[in-house]
DNA sequence: GAAGATCGGTATACATTTGATACCGACGAT
DNA sequence: ATCGTCGGTATCAAATGTATACCGATCTTC
């Protein structure tokens, strides 16, 4: 896929979609910002995510700067999560996205019934 | 992952996410916002994309209301895409979603450098 | 006092998704 | 006569996602 033609705009957005632009990051930050701050598990039980995929899409998170990680070392431990200040500036972008989805739920499953009913003649 | 105590909003959101919120759906929606019409190979140029999966993004974005598709059966074949009024209300968050993209593509690698040199130690 | 649950993960094994490559048929250009 | 263009599909390998089990330290429940 090498291409010297592709816009460089397209590029550069996929660079960082690549990296931030995945349902699950997009979820946690959605979630963090409607909520401010929540631990681990938290996050896991409202997202209905596995665990490895929670794990490292935070550790993902983290290390681009989006998401703040605090380890408090209690028993049972403790770590919570909350959005740096890019973290914020992400949380504009993505709630539209996200309001978008709401918003559109019922016009796509209907032109996908339309699309299927077409399909199957 | 069967949890009933996950947000009824994250899920659906989660939804519809996972649908269009995809790395290349959201690439070939900035690209038609952007050019208005393009051809299949047009979009395959621009974005870098391999046959299979733009071949797949847009028969999915087709299916969900997004995008129009026109086929021309001349020799060689012509197949135009474009967005249709669902997918033009899209454009807004993904267009938003794109700006912010470009706009923290240095704050992240910023981020990540400092991030990976401290986890180096 | 023994078994189970909670916390935030990691390790492993498997299923699904994506990507690279080759190929198609009908034509125009070299 | 061979090559390239068009918009795909078929096939297989690689990457990614999911389910499951497990960890150590404590607190709760029987």
């Amino acid at each position: 896929m090498l291409d010297d033609t592709q816009c460089p705009d397209c590029k550069r957005i996929n660079e960082v979609l690549s990296r931030v632009g995945d349902r699950w990051s997009v979820l946690v930050v959605i979630s963090l910002a409607q909520y401010g701050t929540l631990r681990f598990n938290e996050l896991k039980r409202n997202l209905g995510i596995s665990q490895r995929m929670l794990s490292l899409t935070l550790k993902e998170l983290e290390r681009d700067g989006l998401v703040n990680r605090t380890y408090h070392p209690t028993i049972p431990p403790k770590v919570e999560y909350n959005l740096t200040e890019m973290g914020h500036s992400f949380r504009e972008p993505v709630s539209a996205l996200g309001y978008w989805a709401l918003g559109n739920l019922k016009n796509i499953d209907a032109a996908r019934e339309t699309y299927d009913a077409e399909a199957a003649k």
